[in-house]
DNA sequence: GGACTCTTGGTTTTT
DNA sequence: CCAAGAGTCC
């Protein structure tokens, strides 16, 4: 124990009563910058110099690059390596291939995304007989999820809802799972599915992973769903040495089937819980925490919590006004230039948005103004024409029972294995209940097959078969044989496709780094492993480079000078969010997230007018923002079109300064009616006015004035 | 069987 | 406005 102090000198009475805890359940409230994912390093590192093995260590990480980075900080702590740290996904995945017997898949399973799963959805559709029009399988595949999340089954499902709508979804959802099944894969949903469904019952395996990892962390726990809730239950059932961390106030990913609840019910749930709370900041000015408080203090769903910054005063927070996304991205190239001119490099800069597309317009400015930047879109490199086609010919090396993965290919490069002779060989798998990689291999049977289309597909199959006898070859081997065997190769470099040919490089150099870097590399375990990257896992912390994210992919980095672009009504909260799922909170968390990861240097940006899906919208600034004092509101400069013609400026008009008790998407209770909610506030020379949705149904336009309206809370802590 | 054009639809966030 | 899917033509 001599050695503690080294570890713990640095830390906080806080922080190091977190590390400390040695064994039970432990809850750390741990809001922005307030070391959280120190206090998680150290505590393995502590665990481990107690005598604990790594090996009985399990943390769970919300992303890849989390789990990369946490090895990395332990191994400059000298700690020896071993634990277990991974995110929910991974993790599930690796226990579903060592116990794949148990789960029911092969070990080799292939693990579909976005577009594997609609294709394999089409295919349902398809032999269901129903068309892809009155059913979106993107609809049906966002309910599917749903159910998955809560660990509801087709059985399930069939019992509960006599619904029309319901039992035919219930069909769907079944035959889904068993067109999954006979192609041996499984869906981002299914792995964790299927982890708690064993956790839960098979018991012996349990006691046996319980007896593994004897001290399971959890990071960001307020972004686990029911299924992880599970997980991390039955994987600490027998020892309680549970460890969970997150902030109830970074919850982003409701939609997602994520439930705030595990985390504002942890302590009820493991009566025995410690519970620390880290609430000094140590990452920004005491500026950006205020301007971030103002944004959150109104939501109704938290545990109130102060941020105390601990440094000393910085430069006020800024908001900018622009005409249209065009100036606010020139705005931006300014932004950028003048904090390098304070002193910040590129890569202390960060760009943030709420979606995807809004990263053309910045990019243009970016490359016009020889900024150097990051997108931060791991996925992207996946998703290209040439990786996919490659992956999908490496996935039926593994598993030959992949039939999305081998429509995929078997006629690309073209060898003239058309729609006709592709049907007739799923048809026949179909009808005979025989796998189509067992048609392939025995075209005989297949009577319908013409003497030509037969030899064509013979000439598939026997590729396929030779690529097969390189498969205990490094794992980059292996890709270089299918690139150039396949006839990839050839038509990327017949069509002068450079791009192509260097992403397959880069594809095959990262298989090369995985070769060195794992002790029994395998292709299986390296597509598993891809399957699982996500966008936030290419950020390169090394590159001089301004970073360029989504508010989403922003969570847990941080950075001295960071902008916020498109901060306005219908984007920040997004329309969406505003009709359907009422949850207008989470996206008042998302702007509080991309705030507190500024340390010195906060701004926030608006544009008057923003062209959206080819028109043009004027916009206003977000309502989560409006008339918060401590902004330090500019026009954007050089913006011409932000001045009226006789160059005064006007804007204090159009957006009063007031301040309102009451914001939309509030809970609140009248004497009268009953609880509801504020859907929309209209500022009226005489006062406020709000619409509000009463749980009764009722709809009612009340003055907040006379209304006698009170916050109101369904959810008791 | 394959390449090309046309149409339609879609508003986000992602493991 | 842009991408994916459907339809059309060779």
């Amino acid at each position: 124990m001599i050695l503690d102090e080294e570890l713990l000198g640095s830390l906080t009475d806080a922080q190091r009563r977190a590390v400390t805890h040695i064994d039970g359940p432990m809850l750390v409230i741990a809001g922005p910058g307030s070391g959280k994912t120190r206090v998680i390093t150290h505590r393995v590192a502590y665990l481990i110099r107690r005598g604990v093995k790594p090996y009985h260590i399990l943390a769970i990480t919300f992303t890849n690059k989390a789990a990369q980075e946490m090895r990395n900080r332990l191994t400059n702590l000298h700690i020896p390596p071993g634990a277990t740290i991974c995110t929910f996904h991974s993790l599930a995945a690796r226990l579903l291939r060592e116990f794949s017997d148990k789960a029911g898949v092969g070990p080799d399973f292939s693990i579909y995304d976005d577009a594997d799963q609609k294709a394999a959805m089409r295919a349902v559709l398809k032999s269901c007989e129903l068309d892809t029009q009155s059913n979106p399988p993107g609809r049906m595949l966002e309910k599917i999820s749903n159910f998955k999340n809560n660990l509801v089954t087709p059985d399930n499902l069939a019992g509960e809802e006599p619904e029309f709508i319901t039992k035919i979804l219930a069909g769907i959802y079944r035959r889904y799972q068993e067109y999954l099944a006979e192609n041996n894969a499984l869906d981002f949903d299914d792995l964790l599915m299927k982890l708690a469904f064993l956790l839960r019952d098979d018991a012996q395996l349990r006691d046996r992973l319980n007896n593994r990892y004897q001290y399971v962390l959890v990071d960001e726990y307020q972004d686990t769903n029911h299924c992880q809730y599970q997980i991390a239950r039955g994987l600490a059932l027998n020892h309680s040495n549970l460890f969970v961390t997150g902030d109830p106030d970074q919850s982003i990913y409701g939609w997602r089937g994520a439930d705030i609840h595990n985390i504002l019910a942890f302590e009820k749930d493991y009566p025995e819980t410690g519970v620390v709370r880290l609430e000094q900041n140590f990452r920004s000015t005491p500026e950006v925490l205020e301007a971030a408080d103002q944004v959150i203090r109104v939501n109704i769903k938290r545990k109130v919590k102060d941020l105390l910054s601990t440094r000393t005063s910085g430069a006020p927070c800024e908001l900018l006004h622009y005409s249209s996304e065009y100036s606010e991205a020139d705005g931006m190239v300014r932004w950028i230039k003048q904090l390098l001119e304070a002193g910040l490099n590129y890569r202390d800069m960060a760009v943030f948005y709420r979606v995807n597309s809004m990263s053309r317009v910045l990019e243009e400015a970016l490359r016009l103004g020889h900024i150097p930047y990051q997108i931060v879109r791991g996925l992207e490199f996946y998703h290209r024409r040439e990786i996919k086609d490659m992956l999908a010919y490496l996935r039926i090396l593994v598993n030959p029972a992949d039939q999305v993965s081998l429509v995929r290919i078997i006629n690309r490069p073209t060898r003239g294995i058309g729609t006709t002779t592709l049907n007739r060989l799923l048809d026949h798998s179909q009808n005979t209940h025989v796998t189509i990689w067992q048609v392939l291999s025995d075209l005989e049977q297949v009577g319908s097959l013409g003497v030509s289309a037969r030899a064509k597909v013979k000439k598939f199959v026997d590729l396929i078969n030779k690529l097969h006898t390189y498969l205990e070859k490094p794992v980059a081997e292996i890709m270089r044989k299918t690139y150039e065997l396949s006839g990839l190769e050839a038509i990327h470099k017949a069509e002068c496709h450079e791009e192509a040919q260097a992403n397959v490089k880069e594809l095959i150099s990262g298989a090369q780094r995985y070769d060195q870097e794992t002790e029994h590399p395998t292709l299986s375990d390296h597509l598993q492993q891809i399957s699982l990257i996500s966008d936030a896992d290419a950020y390169d912390m090394e590159a001089g480079s301004v970073s360029l994210m989504t508010l989403h992919a922003a969570k847990g980095l941080e950075f001295p000078g960071v902008l916020i672009v498109g901060v306005e009504d219908g984007l920040i909260p997004h329309t969406r969010s505003l009709m359907e799922r009422q949850d207008v909170e989470e996206e008042r968390r998302l702007l509080f997230v991309g705030m507190t990861r500024a340390k010195d240097r906060l701004a926030l940006s608006y544009a008057g007018s923003r062209s959206f899906q080819g028109s043009t919208s004027v916009q206003i600034l977000s309502q989560f923002v409006r008339g918060i004092p401590g902004l330090d509101h500019k026009r954007g400069y050089y913006d011409d079109l932000d001045y009226d013609s006789d160059g005064t400026e006007s804007m204090d008009d159009d957006y009063p300064d007031e301040t309102y008790d009451f914001a939309v998407g509030q809970l609140v209770r009248h004497p009268q009616l009953g609880p509801g909610r504020i859907m929309e506030i209209i500022p009226l020379r005489k006062g406020p006015k709000a619409i509000v949705q009463f749980q009764s149904g009722l709809r009612r336009t009340l003055a907040l004035k006379y209304a006698n309206l009170e916050p109101y809370d369904p959810y008791d802590y």
